[in-house]
DNA sequence: AAATGCTATGTAACCGGTTACATAACAATG
DNA sequence: CATTGTTATGTAACCGGTTACATAGCATTT
């Protein structure tokens, strides 16, 4: 039972009932005369809508949600990214999104699968459909997971769950750079890999060797086994540089490894690019102060595209999937190009 | 036995109703078993349990927050913030959210005031609450825009909304900033400043002003507006240099401008820190990388005490409010501390 | 004038949950 | 044995919207 003693900052908001009491209208027609139905006198919604302004009404968009079976809102599980990664993504979302008039549920994917599951079944009801970025999780986990009921778009997952996927083109991204290294006239390229149990790590360092097995099929494409830590980058290198081993450029998985590299590189007196080049991936904005070559991804456009691609299958339930590859962009800077490093000493 | 011929794609999720129906009970009987009442005897507790797994029943969110008036959901209104700001923030966020089973909504607060008017109602009846950053937003403003039903939490907001305000401590984060060049010997402080119409802005410089008129009223107090981007930070500095202006210290309102001073300098062969130092204001990531010396804030921790304090309101209709500073940080790096030793002047 | 159609509005069912109240079965008490 | 209390379950109202269907009023057609 509600209390009748209330500040007046705890205010109950107005019903449609109330707007049709203070009209003397039923909530039928107050209900057409705001949704813009044709079957409503002008003065009488001319009416409504005064009446509903006056009383502040805002419709509750539980009621509406269950009544059109429709909630206007994506859910969107993203997992533990940091910086630009998580904040671009997210602006384009939001971007689309709030033009098309839905709103975005959001979720981080905790490492633990159970929660993940959890967290999308919470959204039941909540939301239209899901946006879903999963590079660690296994298809079969997947499957389990994804509510059967929801239209669904993946972002950079794995293939197959018969849901529309994009997937940044890491495949490309790597030749680009490799195909930029052996332009500038390197002949001793070492990958520095990311972690293997996730998607991009795994298709930077297939994209690679299958660069360099094409390009360039009598040098060598020595691969180093990673995980994506700045700090990693630094100890590869070190050791690299301590075996004595031979390289004129270093082909990291990420911008992370690249720059801890550059490091180990700069402590040991090895000149960048004269001695030995390196690039990244991503082009996180420490990139740019850095000098460092790198492939750009386009995130804001992946989150915009991602919410595109979802509003469009859940407003036509058979619109073709998207499972398209975002393309990726060279981007060249000191690191590479003899022309001079600027930054950094 | 499950039912092996149906289209995937459209299975109707299942209702109580459908637990009901396949349980012999009540619809009563298996909402009271799921939502652990007392009075269900434990078998037939057990037998709705195991039905509802069966069907993969998941209750509609929409259904529960109306009959409720819960949602379990916070709104998050943000301006656009890039980066770290934003993914520590909401990452914070999502941690107590998602601990306390409560799930984030999230709307960017478009520059357009009507615009986060309108995400604002948008949110009745899905949210219990709302959490609002509007550093730029006036107080009037904001109280024609904020739904007076709702509970809310503001951070770095204006004053006297009457609701729980968390604030960073800018006018301290300034004063330990001037504390720190005038303790390594600085004897004229340059003050480049945030947009005005920006409460963090605005505070850090009137901070400065007053740190400088309580611990150093004899030297002078230089102040040039800025706005925030790296640009304008290098194109001050390299007016002050061109004019042939005496100071050995710049007193950054945030890191990117502190950046940009930083290039101008090392651009006209200007010694850091030995002939100027430099300071900055928010600890991006990419403040380590070139050691610029600045103030930190726990964002992470400011998004977890936000939503900690809005659901206690929530939950604890009249909690008192929280209304707290949060205390920065000073980290001191290589644009203030000569890496050897102390220059003495 | 009666039949027909069209328009604006009202009535009530429905969406899928929760829960106050009613009830039936059984146990404990006098 | 009748009374009372306790426990497990069912019935139905309710949350706040939308909308199929019914209806009343009026205009048009025959």
């Amino acid at each position: 039972m509600r209390h009748q003693i209330m500040t007046a900052s705890k205010a109950e908001p107005a019903t449609i009932r109330d707007v049709a009491r203070s009209t003397n209208l039923s909530v039928a027609s107050v209900s057409r005369a705001l949704n813009g139905h044709s079957n409503v006198r002008p003065d009488t919604r001319a009416r409504v809508i005064e009446a509903a302004e006056r009383l502040g009404y805002v419709p509750n968009a539980a009621a509406r949600s269950l009544s059109l079976a429709r909630s206007h809102a994506v859910g969107v599980v993203l997992p533990d990214l940091h910086g630009e990664f998580f904040s671009e993504i997210v602006r384009g979302m939001d971007r689309v999104a709030s033009e098309k008039g839905y709103q975005l549920l959001l979720s981080n994917m905790h490492a633990d699968a159970t929660m993940a599951a959890h967290a999308m079944s919470a959204m039941r009801g909540r939301v239209d459909g899901l946006i879903v970025m999963a590079p660690q999780l296994s298809y079969e986990l997947l499957q389990k997971t994804l509510p059967a009921s929801l239209p669904v778009v993946m972002i950079n997952s794995p293939q197959g769950t018969g849901h529309s996927n994009l997937r940044i083109d890491n495949a490309q991204g790597a030749r680009m750079t490799v195909e930029h290294l052996l332009a500038t006239g390197r002949t001793a390229i070492v990958h520095i890999a990311g972690a293997q149990d996730n998607i991009d790590g795994h298709e930077r360092r297939a994209g690679f060797e299958a660069a360099m097995a094409t390009l360039a099929p009598h040098l060598p494409a020595r691969v180093i086994e990673g995980d994506f830590l700045e700090a990693t980058g630094t100890r590869i290198v070190a050791q690299l540089l301590a075996d004595g081993a031979h390289f004129d450029a270093i082909h990291a998985a990420n911008d992370m490894m690249a720059l801890g590299a550059l490091m180990a590189l700069r402590d040991a007196g090895v000149v960048v690019p004269d001695d030995v080049a390196v690039t990244g991936f991503d082009d996180i904005p420490l990139a740019r102060y850095m000098a460092l070559t790198t492939v750009r991804v386009d995130l804001a456009g992946v989150g915009a595209r991602a919410v595109s691609a979802l509003l469009q299958t859940i407003e036509d339930a058979d619109a073709r999937h998207d499972s398209a590859m975002i393309k990726p962009e060279l981007v060249v800077r000191g690191t590479t190009a003899p022309v001079i490093a600027p930054t950094m000493r």
